[in-house]
DNA sequence: ATACTCGGACCCTCAATCCC
DNA sequence: GGATTGAGGGTCCGAGTATA
């Protein structure tokens, strides 16, 4: 199919020369309840029906979490099983040969092209960093916008996987989406009838070009965080210029992009994971990582029922 | 409060079919 | 031959229930 799965590639995009291992837990984050495509925009920007985000699935569940239903994940013993004292139980389930010879009907004719409106809405998926010429063309922004999400470095670096490795002393190229504009809806556009949603006027997006390509890395050959949080107020210290806020200063702090789940006894359930696997393997890798110890892209994301 | 169960929504894969 | 479709079969969310 079209659809270029991540997964697809994962285990192509290891090169020859291991980088260093690192320490850091392999597993992605699985109870962090924000999927990867959740953008921790402000309360104000987000639109009353918000994309719904894809939930990414393990190619193949361990047979525990295949019976309890539960998310497993690709490393072997998976975390729930580290979590359930029972690793040495965690093998891949049997997946049944797919059936062959099924007659299918005709297929409904195909209209030429552009085939899903999703397709163009979803940003997440839009690897392309340019800015379209009808974009610039038709200058900054619209008319009558109230005020502009503040542009700073990306909230996303990090959380995608570099397309590209890059040779040694350039930079990777990472599939992050563009990064929009979007102006605050600031008042609903129908008045909604009592237990009834109000309806706003849909959002007006302006993409926008990314003004560094990827987070600066502390040392060579570190790991790239999933995410990293939104850069202090004021010059920026590897000497480039400010990105200008247009309008009102943020009247609050973005939250920290994944929340720690609600603290056990103890510490909170993946800290308790974490600990009990690194007792178990400290080498212990998760095999979708890349060479540079990154996440294919989507791997983390995923609770996705609409509400 | 936490663990367990499981219905069913959602997702992925890939053979069948379409079309250039 | 490559692109597209869509069904088979899988994963796992989340609500309900059980247990400590």
């Amino acid at each position: 199919m079209a659809d270029s799965n991540a997964d697809n590639e994962e285990h192509n995009s290891q090169s020859p020369a291991e980088p260093p291992q690192t320490s850091m837990t392999m597993h992605p984050l699985p109870y962090s309840g924000v999927p990867m495509h959740m953008y921790p925009f402000p309360p104000g920007l987000i639109s009353p029906q918000p994309p719904r985000t894809k939930r990414r699935q393990v190619k193949n569940a361990c047979t525990n979490c295949q019976k309890a239903c539960k998310k497993c994940d690709d490393a072997r013993p998976c975390l729930r099983c580290v979590k359930y004292g029972i690793a040495e139980e965690c093998t891949d389930s049997q997946r049944k040969e797919r059936q062959k010879g099924v007659k299918r009907g005709p297929y409904k004719k195909r209209d030429g092209k552009a085939n899903n409106v999703e397709q163009q809405l979803d940003v997440s998926v839009q690897p392309a960093v340019s800015v379209p010429a009808a974009a610039l063309a038709a200058g900054a922004a619209p008319p009558g916008i109230p005020y502009m999400h503040p542009l700073g470095y990306s909230p996303f670096f990090g959380q995608y996987p570099a397309l590209t490795a890059g040779k040694p002393g350039e930079a990777p190229t990472y599939a992050f989406p563009q990064y929009y504009f979007a102006p605050i809806p600031m008042h609903p556009q129908v008045a909604g009838q009592e237990g009834e949603q109000v309806a706003y006027p849909p959002p007006n997006l302006i993409p926008a070009t990314f003004v560094t390509p990827y987070a600066q890395q502390p040392y060579a050959g570190a790991p790239m965080p999933y995410m990293v949080p939104m850069p202090p107020a004021g010059p920026r210290s590897d000497g480039q210029p400010q990105i200008p806020v247009v309008g009102p200063p943020m009247p609050y702090a973005y939250p920290p992009p994944y929340a720690k789940p609600q603290s056990r006894e103890g510490g909170s359930e993946i800290q308790q994971v974490q600990q009990v696997q690194q007792m178990v393997d400290p080498n212990r890798r998760d095999p979708r990582m890349d060479a540079y110890g990154r996440m294919p892209e989507g791997i983390a994301s995923g609770h996705g029922k609409p509400a």
